[in-house]
DNA sequence: ACGATTCCCGAGAACGTTTTCTGAAAACGT
DNA sequence: ACGTTTTCAGAAAACGTTCTCGGGAATCGT
């Protein structure tokens, strides 16, 4: 019950080559009754290619791969999706490769890639940088990184500015007054992370404020991370707010607040980063800064389609605007507590 | 630079085939020296065998394809997450088709994976039926549905009783003391959604009550549908607790209520079904039933991995066990409010 | 009516693997 | 020392497509 182009070629009195031709509709030039005859063999048979055997023949795939950390994080499964959609429209299918958060899964991601014969990859490392990627290159492999730039990589890269979202988002906790901001960190080999944490520094160094005493915090982006960083905090400090560098650590402190009974934003407040869907479902709802995931996604496989099709890249970099999310996790504060 | 096993060979001063006899390493005896200049070469070139040629000579793949309804959705890419580990521990590699919810995606996905002659599927299917799946088992393809059985399609499954659930969940509440229940329902053509419903009539019937009035609105299993739906049913009626036919719902729906002020589980009771992360992050946590997405998802995969083997399946039906989760969403009525 | 185009379509060679078949060389048994 | 088995490795045929040739038939211009 498994048809081959011949099976269709011979119901339809043809040669497999016609078949192939009228499939393929390039404008080559068929007898309208030699189509017909084609289409309905096709039909009869519910034939449908082998990708595979083109893939060989031709000599490109149709299919370009996307390395994720982590696809069950929402920001991440919306950045895919906004690639996906993207790719579709460009007749494109995507290959998933979910890292796991973890070099090991990324280093077999980019075997499995390389062995498919992929067209092109998009990549959200869980590095700093990575020089397997380089193979990718090397063979011809179009490579496009999405969310997290990464160090010592001329790549084509779609992200946002993190220093500056990180100063953004800390300036505007200034200026509500507070003035005693604890940081809960991203991966310390992440470049997002990391910019949020220095835009972070830039503000309260410009107000001119240090990081509270035992205020930093390390993390790992999840909701996990977060809740155990912030009893972290609690158990060391004084503060009048936290920023978390992602919405999944904010929201794990929260939980972690609650479960202290200190009311946000109250008695202090918090913010994070991201704006996933779940920030304005968490009560009170998220300030936070919005990063446009999808959009992301969506401009990293733009910007992909052109280095398959081997035209020149607008632009190495694309950096997308992102907004501040005034939510209810902050409050002016009184003059009082700012004396 | 895309060596090819050609490549290899000539480098190692060999044939093909004696590469491709090391590389699949076979109990095929070959001389160690032999042996050692193979795998030299293939690391000098860093070669890697090219799947899709590879597919096209022995008669598979080794992939399996999965479609599913939204990969965004946390309960999904749980799910999901869950058959990829153990399609990783078997050696397969999973290509995911995400159907957006939508018939025509679906469609589109079947077709892709029929293309691409995976090895086997995994569906999570958006209808009651799909009578184009037929084209898989037609084609001697390996399939299994998970989560959300199908109607006229003798497949082999792996889900929960969502009846059961539904009567559970509900008889919870009543047992609490709650008597004014009103249900958020999932789509009308799932059948997790239709037996959570059943469930919940069946247990209603069984305290000799009905469904209040007006206190059945569909909903669609988004965060959105289930914070619509709150608002129509809020507008309708007084209800003393509101069961949304999953968490997601649940949690719009919560969403709704804090709009308006209404405190739970102080005024009203509500209760989810699957226990997705989030059902324990929100505040008050959930009162749910947990569904063990990925152990559906692995157990999906174990079952359909007896089918790629032409093994007999061991079972037709597998029904995982679930677990009532009593959250503080939902509170002991007092006997006066009982009466 | 006849050469020159144009239109259609088939033969057959790729694409990069695996695998069967075959045969030479080496190891073994007596 | 001789036949028999075992070990090793190459030649070549697949797998299911696409695509380049080339050639026969139809159409055109004159």
């Amino acid at each position: 019950m498994r048809f081959t182009i011949k099976d269709v070629a011979e119901r339809a009195g043809v040669s497999p080559a016609t078949v192939s031709r009228v499939l393929n509709g390039q404008q080559h030039h068929i007898r309208p009754e030699t189509r017909k005859r084609v289409l309905q063999a096709v039909q009869e048979l519910g034939y449908l290619p082998d990708r595979r055997a083109q893939a060989l023949r031709r000599r490109w795939t149709g299919v370009v791969g996307v390395i994720t950390p982590d696809i069950s994080n929402p920001f991440f499964s919306l950045l895919v999706q906004g690639l996906e959609h993207e790719a579709r429209a460009h007749g494109y299918s995507v290959l998933i490769c979910d890292s796991q958060n973890t070099p090991e899964g990324e280093d077999h991601a980019v075997e499995t890639l390389l062995r498919e014969r992929v067209d092109g990859v998009i990549v959200t490392s869980v590095r700093a940088d990575n020089t397997k990627l380089l193979n990718f290159l090397r063979k011809g492999i179009a490579l496009v990184v999405a969310d997290r730039p990464l160090a010592h990589l001329d790549v084509p890269t779609v992200t946002v500015d993190s220093v500056r979202d990180g100063y953004r988002l800390t300036r505007h906790l200034l200026e509500l007054g507070y003035r005693n901001i604890a940081f809960i960190q991203g991966p310390g080999d992440v470049a997002t992370a990391v910019g949020r944490l220095e835009g972070y520094k830039k503000a309260l160094q410009e107000w001119g404020l240090k990081p509270p005493e035992r205020g930093l915090e390390p993390g790992d982006y999840t909701f996990e991370g977060g809740y155990k960083a912030a009893k972290r905090l609690l158990r060391r400090g004084q503060f009048d707010a936290i920023i978390a560098a992602n919405d999944l650590m904010a929201i794990g402190t929260l939980y972690a607040l609650r479960e202290r009974g200190i009311a946000v934003p109250e008695e202090i407040g918090l913010a994070g980063f991201d704006d996933i869907p779940m920030a304005s479902w968490v009560h009170p709802r998220l300030t936070t800064i919005a990063i446009p995931a999808y959009k992301i996604g969506r401009e990293a496989m733009k910007l992909l389609t052109y280095g398959l099709h081997g035209k020149p890249l607008p632009t190495k970099l694309k950096l997308l605007p992102t907004r501040l999310i005034r939510g209810h996790s902050c409050k002016a504060q009184s003059l009082a507590s700012i004396a």
